[in-house]
RNA sequence: GGAUGGAUUCCCGAGUGGCCAAAGGGGGCAGACUGUAAAUCUGUUGGCAACGCCUUCGAAGGUUCGAAUCCUUCUCCAUCCA
């Protein structure tokens, strides 16, 4: 089975221009491809991480990747699949965003010599004049084909500012000159992407007369329909800063039994046969998917150890209450009164509610316990001494703990 | 540039002088049930030193005993005309 097999066979590939061409390609291990990273975030997240999983295997199967920043085209923001405007980001925020993209990128994928390249276009799009860049690619531009790409239209409704509008130019000219610079001869993206990426090829085709080819990745969607790798508070980062191995974990843990395989096909390198037999599985056994996801993906990102402690934290919380990970607050002097504190001052000083209003709620609705025990009066009170050593473990609901020491 | 309509809490969306911290829905949170799942049911959902007080209905002023609601100016958005 060639790579294109597999890949198909994982659920990865969404779109394709050509395929026989491209099975081809890939499977020869002939293509030199780009993905391109708009700097919208000062970290990767799951959906960047699909298509750094995608390059890597790509990339063990002879072909070369070139991962792309969008350090020029985060300057302008692509209007695909939202309903607002980008906010527009300052050119600080923006090289800092690009910095931290290729420190996480390099952890992904192998940039040593020769096998993949890491580029900027702004090393490009920065230095183009706009009347010469008008002349150059305006006129193999149709305004009114643009105006029917799936990308714009529910802009359509909304508005789309010229800026934006331009942005599906700017991609077509990155891809043009790829193609120039290092032969490129391939895109992917996610499958939001493929009006821009259709722009890139039809640009080449036309100026130069060659073909290149384009391929999108599905999207990572869960049974609902959303886009997963979200929670209400943000994205899953693959940062550990912003999100923590054992949140990253139990992200995964977490997911929806009808989205459990799937996510397994997709995201992890293990091996289709091994994926297969879990199909059978059904009921809690599916359980033991969601620890092997959870699993597997942390390791990816994180690495073995990380991976390991998330899971035996995980254990340990959800059978004995205690753990060795687990997100802590450390207390000081000042968070105590006459030598003790109040259990919802605990709670707002852990950051498991926002407000005492909340931490209120929660205790009066039964939903917090202090080692174990239930707490259910809004006064209760605790000790300084409680917390020395090991400290006190503060439940909110069912899966959120937090523990609570003092130095 | 002109005309018209609009901006309400996390989101959608009622409310057009006091009974408004503001209906209803979605989402969130908590409880029951469970498998750290889904579905369902129940409660809850601005803040605080909490039978009270403070902040909030695009922004700033004003009228009034009292304003999300009335007036003025401004900002932004949508639709039509140019």
């Amino acid at each position: 089975m060639g790579i294109y097999e597999e890949l198909k066979a994982r659920g990865l590939i969404a779109q394709v221009t050509d395929e026989e061409g491209i099975r081809e390609l890939v499977n020869s291990g002939k293509a030199v491809f780009y993905i391109g990273f708009d700097p919208t975030a000062d970290s990767l997240h799951v959906g960047h991480f699909m298509a750094l999983c995608l390059m890597k295997r790509l990339q063990e199967a002879g072909n070369k990747p070139i991962a792309l920043i969008g350090g020029g085209t985060g300057y302008i923001g692509d209007p695909s699949g939202r309903t607002d405007m980008r906010s527009m980001m300052t050119p600080e925020q923006i090289q800092h965003n690009c910095d931290c993209f290729k420190v996480q990128m390099s952890k992904f994928i192998d940039f040593s010599e020769g096998k993949a390249m890491m580029v900027n276009n702004a090393d490009w799009l920065l230095d183009l004049n706009y009347v010469e860049l008008l002349r150059e690619v305006g006129p193999h531009f149709s305004v009114n084909r643009m105006l029917t790409a799936e990308c714009y239209k529910q802009r359509m409704e909304k508005g789309l500012s010229f800026l934006e509008f331009n942005y599906m130019i700017m991609q077509a000219y990155d891809f043009y000159a790829l193609f120039q610079k290092y032969g490129c001869n391939l895109q992917f993206g996610g499958d939001d992407q493929w009006s821009n990426m259709l722009a890139g090829t039809e640009l080449i085709r036309r100026k130069l007369g060659k073909d290149a080819g384009a391929m999108t990745i599905t999207l990572l969607l869960n049974s609902e329909g959303k886009k997963m790798g979200k929670t209400q508070s943000g994205a899953v980062w693959l940062d550990p800063n912003k999100t923590s191995p054992f949140e990253f974990y139990q992200y995964w843990r977490n997911v929806a039994d009808a989205d459990v395989l799937k996510c397994i096909r997709m995201l992890t390198f293990l091996p289709l046969e091994e994926i297969d037999k879990m199909d059978s599985w059904e009921g809690a056994q599916l359980n033991t998917a969601k620890e092997i996801l959870a699993y597997e993906l942390t390791k990816l990102v994180h690495g073995e150890e990380e991976a390991e402690k998330a899971k035996e934290s995980a254990r340990a919380l959800f059978s004995k209450g205690n753990a060795a990970e687990m997100p802590t607050t450390e207390l000081t002097d000042a968070d105590f009164e006459d030598n003790s504190i109040d259990i919802l001052t605990m709670l707002v000083r852990s950051g498991l509610v926002p407000s005492k209003s909340e931490a209120r709620r929660a205790v009066q609705q039964g939903g917090t316990a202090v080692d174990g025990e239930k707490v259910t009066d809004i006064k209760a009170v605790f000790s300084k001494e409680a917390f020395a050593g090991e400290g006190v473990i503060l439940k909110k609901g069912k899966k959120n703990f937090h523990r609570l020491v003092v130095k």
